[in-house]
DNA sequence: TCAACTAGTTTTGTATACAATATTTGGATT
DNA sequence: AATCCAAATATTGTATACAAAACTAGTTGA
């Protein structure tokens, strides 16, 4: 289904979640959003059936929606989950990845560089957001990839506040050259292990997590 | 949300798709469904929602319901990534396993030699379910056991055929033993290697998925 | 004074009625 | 005769009304 009407709630609510406008354990009420939104209670609750599926909510039998923040430990986890599909889209993208795929991953490399040279933020998540896509269906793997989609827009709240980190563009682009360049040169265990620690949150990346872990909870009392 | 009713009907309907009854590609019908089920189409609508985040239905806006099958294709590919998954499992457990967990998969390898002994292949099946859904706890990460979960139940149709292979039974047993012991000996490597050959579509394993999933597809017939 | 039970209220789950969109069929025009 | 357009039909999406279940609070009894 997937009405328009149902869609859109269903991302404004999405961004009040993963915002933290919503607190963690607050109970969204069906009657008072259906208000703010101005429709009834049926669109409201095809959009909980939706991020109660993606994880985001809890519905409990005749209790109501109650939203899910991940706690810290499940964010790790999670990252550790994705870096690990990573890693896998990475070796089989060593083997099966086209002429074409390479050469689009070589142009978000290069459209990186201008991001990183301009200091450009936004762009940058943008391109690395196109750089890891491009990954994921390189791997030849439908499932997978999609698998991989799913989990990393999950995590893009995060990953954004990541990438704010001083000095922290240089170094994810540098590593984005050495995965190029496994897959280049057909090296699946390379490709592997560079998009693991790429990805994995590790040393001072998990500080980097803590401190925006903290940051998006503290916004969510404003 | 998930009342008792909508419940009801997406497990039905699960039912209904996985073993065939309802044919790849078919329309489902909210009113004549809702006769059948001898309800309304709200709660149908619903359970339409659920089963298509799990991938079993696609939901074409003002369209309707359609079942969706995994192809062949597909299924590899599940697979694959629940290899990955699994082996995943056993490289975290192989560190993290607790001496409980450790001592209750020997339980299921005994209640497996068990069923081997006296060819019992439902009993094979359940103590097959327990010793994965044990090693996905034992991986020390809620995020994915709870994957790992997931997609082993979304597989359960075509897994289940394929352990009526003759023999096969004996086989999976050996290597439950040699993942066992890979996990008690606290070696990541090997315990991620036997668990991925285990679960792996490869060789002659190849040729049987291909049988049950015709046979599935002969089903669907009738 | 505390606890347990019951009545009331609130809120979720379901049914039905209504609106909007897509498909289909019939006719008209080229 | 074929194609395109339009109206009719059927089906999805939404709103509202109703039923059932859970929480709350108040009262009664020990």
């Amino acid at each position: 289904m997937s009405l328009r009407r149902a869609d859109k709630i269903r991302e404004t609510l999405e961004q009040m979640i993963v915002t933290g406008e919503l607190t963690n354990g607050e109970r969204l009420d069906e009657m008072a959003l259906s208000e703010r939104f101005g429709c009834s209670r049926t669109p409201l609750r095809e959009a909980f059936h939706n991020l109660a599926a993606s994880g985001l909510l809890e519905l409990v039998p005749h209790r109501g929606a109650f939203v899910r923040h991940p706690g810290l430990t499940e964010m790790v986890e999670m990252f550790e989950v994705m870096a690990e599909l990573e890693a896998f889209c990475g070796r089989l993208a060593a083997r099966r990845i086209s002429p074409q795929d390479l050469a689009a991953l070589h142009e978000t490399v290069i459209a990186c560089e201008s991001a990183v040279a301009a200091n450009d933020h936004d762009q940058y998540y943008i391109e690395n957001e196109r750089f890891h896509h491009l990954l994921y269906s390189a791997s030849g793997n439908g499932f997978l990839s999609e698998q991989a989609r799913h989990l990393h827009r999950r995590l893009k709240p995060f990953r954004r506040l990541q990438l704010r980190v001083r000095g922290r563009l240089g170094q994810s682009l540098a590593e984005h050259r050495v995965i190029l360049a496994a897959l280049e040169n057909g090296r699946p265990d390379e490709a592997a292990r560079a998009l693991r620690s790429h990805v994995a949150v590790q040393g001072g990346k998990f500080n980097d997590l803590m401190a925006s872990y903290k940051i998006s909870h503290l916004n969510a009392g404003a």
